[in-house]
DNA sequence: CATGAATGAGAATTCATTCAT
DNA sequence: TATGAATGAATTCTCATTCAT
């Protein structure tokens, strides 16, 4: 088998590894006997387990930016119009299953001690939120969006709720209201937030 | 030592590690050459490792209803000036340090592997929705709020945006906004979509 | 059983394995096994391979100090019949199995990268070499051996001579003479080099 | 690439790795990438570590046979200075750097296990020995040595002393004589000890 | 309550060797 | 000749847990 087939296979397991057992969880030896190889093998190819994630963490970057929706077609509506379908690009990425949240925030994690996976993710997000800023800047300038928005900011709200409630599951009890509810709220809030004219009269 | 001074600082430093570390990197014999004592004296107060983390949770949950503002005075004003306190407390608890937001996802995480911490942080998320669903149930009924509101949504919403915006900084880069700029968009959002009168016009 | 007899058993267990096989051939395993305990124990009593090496060097060292003869009565005579004790107490040490002088070369190439076994070992060569100046200062200050000798490298050289005549056998073929044929020559030579009387004439 | 060509230099490398981390630190892969070539082409010249080895041991033999001063004129003066020629040529063999010292002294521990490189290393002494033994006699023969001079059991000691000299060094401390005075005391040593006239008159 | 000692079950990693190409 | 890929068998080390005292 060709070397980089089977380094991705070996990934794409270690990557289902972590989403199911976390970091804590994730065995060189396990994930080589779902690959079907020998343990040394897996580590001919990763010569770490450290490498392995690093690995994992790659992929992870990869699969981040293929996650969407196709391409839209060439003129892409109004601002807030792109901006509902980061939505929907939001739940295509971490709506079928909490696998690929539950992945970014175990390396999230780690990357409090390991610089190396703290640089790619933060690389991954910081594209992300330029990505925003780019549609709120597009908004504001062509008049759709408040124009004394925070641009910077408000796109790292923006991730942040993004993340915020497709991460609210891990921790859910029964009763809670379906994600489905939550974006329809979140569409809301940003109409009101975002779009000129629906300007907030203060808290009295 | 009284027991349950042992117990309580052990505990502590159990948190700590967690924070530090993850769960990934929780050891017995690390916390209990911390705290002092023999490694088979921690496991005579938590017989398990299992039951020292859970130790944790509860240490967690009491952490989580004790950080917050003192108790206001007896008219709290209206329901969004409460929101706003809801605000202020989330920054009493995770602004400071990102510990226990840290150690809140790794508990996450796990719960999915185990039934006993999920419950537990489940009826603790349960019983913060139930008080921001109190408070703009409130809204709605004192008319400050729009009428067609999903309290138990939005209350989920404004959870999510907690987490979310003091999670950033976990994985975030040297450009990312402070968090303090995060906050005020986000009053402006809980403003522009909750208030009454702030209605949204669509996109178009 | 007491920790420190353990500890003594499985340094002299690790010390013979080293001697029969080499460092190269040295295992915790099987050294634990032959002690009859579990190797997580011995690594336990010793938290690393190199850790028990250097107890089997501290151990080494201990032993160099006790083969030998014992204390000889007050008057030791002459300087020179003091030094042939030395010869005695080689013999005692190197003498019997060829494991002593095996160890301690299989530690000093190991010095070489291992700065705690080179100092404890220089310390131990340094000690034997000072014990033998001072024989040779007292031969010379009472007169029966050599004014011109230079004693410190006289004394290296008697340490030289007899790591040298053990270690022959080592690669010995079935033709060599028998150490004791080597040690009558050696005395012979001493006298020759350091009584008084008996000048070298020079080469020719 | 001539395939001895690239052997010979395959062989260089395990030498000097030999001399510089033990056969203990001996790895066929380090061999192989220092030689720039593949892990599986090193086995391909060599088919096992045991046959490189071995290929280091042949190497040793002819750097021992070459590293002489070059071959006297006919006429070479007396036994004495022959031998004192010897001197010459061990410090030329061990004197420079203690690699080819520590490589045999590996190899002779090894050989206590290894009846292939025993026997190499027993030649090799055995005709080192035999060298000096002509020497030895011829200074007998010619009334130079000692009428009574054992002549084996002296080659043999001479030789002991080389290596046991030369092999100081491995475990020396700051505080130890250069070898030069060693070599200086030996010389003397050596013509108290063989020229005929200096009688010992014995021990009292 | 507390501990030193012990341990079984794994953990990652190493390494000489093999083999198809 | 040469190599990339693969591997079995070990190797050191870790870690939660147990137990006699």
């Amino acid at each position: 088998m060709a070397g980089s087939d089977r380094a991705r296979a070996v990934v794409e397991i270690a990557y289902r590894h972590i989403a199911e057992r976390g970091l804590e969880g994730l065995r060189v030896r396990a994930v080589a006997q779902e690959a079907g190889i020998n343990q040394a093998t897996l580590l001919y190819h990763f010569p770490t387990k450290e490498a392995l994630i690093q690995g994992v963490v790659a992929s992870v970057g990869r699969a981040f930016q293929t996650t969407r929706l196709p391409a839209e077609p060439p003129s892409p509506q109004s601002a807030f119009d792109e901006l509902l379908l980061e939505v929907e690009d939001a739940r295509i990425r971490f709506g079928d299953s909490p696998d690929l949240l539950v992945v970014l925030t175990e390396l999230e994690i780690r990357s409090r001690r390991d610089e190396v996976i703290g640089r790619i993710l933060g690389s991954l997000y910081e594209g992300w939120r330029r990505h925003l800023s780019r549609i709120l800047t597009r908004g504001v300038e062509e008049g759709d969006f408040r124009a004394e928005l925070d641009v910077d900011a408000a796109a790292a709200v923006i991730m942040a709720q993004f993340k915020g409630i497709f991460g609210l599951r891990l921790a859910g009890s029964a009763g809670d209201p379906a994600v489905d509810r939550l974006l329809s709220e979140l569409r809301l809030e940003l109409e009101g937030w975002l779009l000129e004219g629906n300007r907030a009269k203060g808290a009295g």
